[in-house]
DNA sequence: CTGAAAGCGCTTACAG
DNA sequence: CTGAAAGCGCTTACAG
């Protein structure tokens, strides 16, 4: 009843284990009449090396895990932010012949579980979607912290929140620049009152886009108005609602995501303003919803993907490949050589709403 | 460099690395004298052991799949089916000491690559969110089959379709009765032209509840009226339209989610319709957002949380545990003994919709 | 190009 | 209650 092993599959082709063992990991050199012998005891057999043998000799699983600081209802939301990453991330790290795993983190017993896996060895490296704050409320030590003590490569997607003593590579879109592109925007139509509705500020993409804002506004002689959503469409509306009610004259609004604008979009159309006649609309994102709202919705392309696939580079290359054993880290030149942070540039994409 | 192996924190106890071994997993038996040396000497070191050299000896790996057959895009989507689906299962995993690998699989790729993950011996059982049909467009080995093959314990949330020669142990609600109740509800109502908007016919959740429809309308003498979504808000706006053509006098609509039944709502709204005045309408499922439409939504409860942990315990129950070593398959009685599907009672909740 | 042998880091009968 | 020893299934220098 149990499995084959490489024992087995050596007796049947009439070999050693350890050409065996040179055959099922594709090692070249090989007699091509001992190499098909072995494949058909393979066949066979049914053959399946057992990953924990291998892994305990080798020190390395083929594993990466992708750690979601997030709660699973925000992570299976409607925002595609997650889809994409996981599916960019998955697919990059499949092309590397590398297994996700998948692992949300929210609490301190999530983190701990987390680290507890990390540290334990069962993956090679760890891919962050860092977008909170932090740590946790009760003071906990931040899941990068802690991950970055265990000695196992760990790259974020998304610039990380007070990564403290660690400072761990990312890539991320430049958040600051694209928001401000599409205040200047604003500005350049003509408008003169410009409100912003931000991200919640424990996460660093909202801190840059908010200051994105800020920049662009001191630039000109407007204040800045300033509501506080948490990315979602309902914040949106509600965040709009406020805004309406300090400034009823105001004639622009750069929302930080497109779901807010989108929010905001259905509170200023009950409010009767027109779009963009009364007040121009700027979102955050570019998702697929943006073309179709009425009328579509201005926005700064974000190139999430991208930006996933460029944090799988960042994480491959401190891996240790399958060819060349796990190298002592080289002091200097070498981690210089490796780029610690990849920030990727936004794109304003014009439509009706402005 | 090295992390530390329990050979030394054996010898900064002074113990033998057996004694050692028996703290470190919790036995009693130990003389409370050297289990207090042992437990200092892993503080010390910063001890984890490899689980890798763990597994490789006890043929256990700690770790449960649950293998989601649907693309990134449905996962990830507004449907907080899988969301909760996750989280119940995660929790009732991590409080039997398991760690959760999720994985999604979509594609034949995708299917093989789990097939080769869960052959490989990497978790101890997997748990299937099965609820799509029979295999893939190009004809591959459903994951179902390719899973059962595996000899590593497979259990299903939902009732699996077309499982073919494997009949695997299941976990559901009685999608069946509870679309019957819902049917028959509107026939107390009064109403007489009930139509329906199922969901994919692929999928047996929309088998059993199309059914259920069937099933209560033969016992009157009024015809069905069907057409098909795709358990999607968009795709039940677009049923709505196309039933309103068929039949512009039907006074009732059951929705086999409460997705389809909020899009229906939208078009209802639109066409001039009220609800429940002129148009009766219940859904299935009652998520949150059931109770904020307006009206808001009469549905069917469906416990998807209780199943998941119904399902969760049906695998447990089919792992060999820490303290017994796997025990050989025993014929007849033990497997009779295990029930194989659990099928947990839905209600109907009665809001202002009908 | 191939094999004998050591060793990866654990757990677990088996003695005592 | 504790230890010496075998063994889980692989990979990989090292010889030849």
């Amino acid at each position: 009843v149990r499995r084959p092993t490489l024992e087995a599959v050596a007796a049947r082709a009439g070999v050693s284990r350890a050409t065996a063992s040179r055959v099922v990991n594709g090692f070249t050199g090989v007699r091509p009449g001992v190499r098909d012998a072995v494949r058909r005891a393979v066949e066979e057999l049914g053959y399946v090396p057992n990953p924990a043998a291998r892994s305990l000799v080798t020190r390395r699983t083929g594993s990466v895990a992708l750690v979601v600081a997030e709660p699973p209802s925000r992570v299976f939301s409607d925002d595609p932010f997650f889809s994409v990453v996981v599916r960019a991330v998955s697919q990059e790290l499949e092309a590397a012949d590398r297994q996700v795993v998948l692992m949300l983190a929210s609490s301190p017993a999530g983190n701990a579980r987390v680290e507890r896996y990390v540290a334990g060895g069962h993956v090679d490296g760890v891919i962050l979607v860092s977008t909170h704050g932090a740590g946790t409320a009760d003071g906990a030590v931040p899941l990068t912290t802690a991950l970055a003590r265990t000695r196992v490569p760990v790259v974020s997607h998304g610039r990380p929140a007070a990564a403290g003593l660690a400072a761990i590579p990312y890539g991320d879109c430049d958040n600051h620049v694209g928001a401000r592109a599409a205040v200047r925007h604003l500005l350049e139509r003509g408008r003169r009152r410009i409100a912003t509705i931000s991200g919640p500020l424990d996460m660093t993409a909202a801190q840059d886009r908010l200051f994105g804002y800020r920049e662009a506004m001191s630039g000109s002689d407007r204040r800045s108005i300033v509501a506080i959503g948490d990315f979602t469409r309902e914040s949106g509306a509600t965040a709009m609602r406020r805004l309406l009610t300090d400034d009823p004259h105001l004639d622009a609004v750069f929302a930080a995501s497109d779901l807010m604008a989108i929010g905001a979009l259905r509170t200023l159309r009950e409010a009767g303003r027109r779009v963009p006649d009364d007040v121009a609309l700027v979102g955050f994102d570019d998702i697929e919803a943006a073309r179709y709202t009425d009328p579509p919705l201005t926005t700064i392309r974000q190139p999430v993907a991208d930006v996933a696939a460029e944090v799988v580079g960042l994480l491959l290359t401190r891996l240790p490949t399958a060819a060349e054993p796990p190298t002592e880290p080289q002091a200097g030149r070498t981690a210089e050589r490796l780029s610690e942070r990849l920030v990727l540039p936004t794109r304003l994409v014009v439509r009706a709403s402005t």
